[in-house]
DNA sequence: GATATCCGGAACGTTCAACGATTCAGCAAT
DNA sequence: ATTGCTGAATCGTTGAACGTTCCGGATATC
């Protein structure tokens, strides 16, 4: 029955999210000269990454898919095929039969999440990178600094991920961008409670800045020794934060 | 058609493969008690995991969804679940309006797999780990030193398989083994043709012995050492053999 | 004859409706 | 208080349908 459907606005939040992220670890792995507009289940994805990532849907919600497929105007199906893309990068959690979940990371979770970026970025810092991708990491930098100035908390935040993004990108490694960049999405899980405790942002300015002037003296071992000692510290202060 | 599939049933595929495999990193991440069997979907996803593993679907088929739905007696969209599953694991890739396709890899996709591979092994292990991790290592060892015994090529490779599974094991991570456990899918994407190569067995036999050594030592830098001239010479050979 | 255009089939993306299976909560019975 | 049952809610899976996109071949044009 055509008439099921006549076009009706139902879908405010599906429509406004036509933009194409820049980001390096865009999800569209295929790009090859192609203009392919992002398939629905996949904009449903974002859509709801984007939701967790700023809180609007907090750790633990029961995410009903009956309930998402008509409030956003798409077939249950679709929304369970954009389940299965978050279920994949952990930021859901599946339970047979029982639903799916906003994902809620515990203290060991923590632990696991920091093993894997000290890996990774380590890695990456050590192996340095072209001037462009150091650049890169300059600009970071001053954008967390320029956050700071202007007392954008929120703008600080993604500075910083901005700048450990950057690190990696060093690397210049597909898989470990996309890698990183699923790493930092489940860290957003745990960042709103972290983010109330303001003399948190001061000090890893300066440690960005370090690592930073370590990178242009050309000196990636400094630089990766500071960057494990600013994530030990971090995961450190993060479990703190989260064994109240 | 599938070539090697004498068994004209309409789903012999899926009813035997209920083999619960007792691998470090198995998906069904959220196993906390849970005697849950898994989704059809999942299982749709395994058997096609395993076929391609085994080198029966090439890199480059196309994996059209109508024909895998009828012939393993399943749902075209459970189909498409298990499609969404592979392709988070970058073993086989989308292609809008054109169907599913075998990953296949190229020169940079080696590059970029051995530069994971470094940054999460060399990581894991630095870290060190606790004796009975240090001895599921030389477990895999004598298992590669058995197979290599009993002419086993096949099994030789899935030793080394091992092997490095258990190197990444020592960080306890559960984030990292599933990592690596994806990483090294897709290595068996490129290993087929790489397997002719009769030499290339033997040395790093030795190899992992040295760094099983060291690690025994306590000399977790050494081991980290090897393991990293080991994964040059490794990415060396795997791209003088896919440059033909 | 070569190139361009058009057209039909094949496969995918998405939707809808339905049925069985599983889980949970509440209530009844022991 | 514990156990067992019943029913509602939700998930898992299926099947069919329609529009869209892509590919290959036939046709038309130069």
């Amino acid at each position: 029955m055509s008439p099921a459907n006549p076009n009706a606005e139902k879908s405010p939040v599906l429509e406004s999210g036509a933009v194409p992220q820049g980001g390096s670890a865009s999800p569209g792995g295929t790009s090859r000269l192609r203009v392919a507009v992002p398939s629905v289940a996949t904009r449903v994805a974002t859509e709801l990454r984007l939701q967790i990532a700023e809180g609007a849907l907090p750790p633990g919600t029961k995410l009903k898919e009956e309930a998402l497929s008509d409030e956003l105007g798409v077939s249950r199906n679709t929304v369970r095929e954009a389940f299965a893309e978050l279920a994949s990068e952990r930021l859901v959690v599946r339970q047979p039969n029982r639903g799916v979940f906003v994902a809620s990371l515990g203290v060991t979770d923590i632990h696991d999440v920091y093993t894997v970026r000290r890996a990774i970025e380590v890695s990456a810092v050590r192996g340095g990178g072209s001037p462009e991708r150091i650049a890169a990491v300059r600009a970071a930098v001053e954008e967390g600094k320029h956050a700071a100035a202007a007392g954008d908390s929120e703008g600080l935040g993604s500075a910083n991920q901005h700048f450990h993004g950057a690190l990696v990108a060093l690397a210049s490694s597909e898989r470990l961008d996309t890698i990183m960049s699923q790493v930092l999405a489940e860290m957003r899980l745990f960042f709103h409670k972290a983010a109330v405790d303001g003399g948190f942002y001061q000090d890893y300015l300066a440690d960005n800045e370090q690592i930073c002037q370590a990178l242009e003296a050309g000196d990636t071992e400094l630089a990766a020794e500071r960057l494990l000692s600013y994530l030990d510290r971090s995961e450190e202060h993060q479990t703190a934060v989260h064994t109240s």
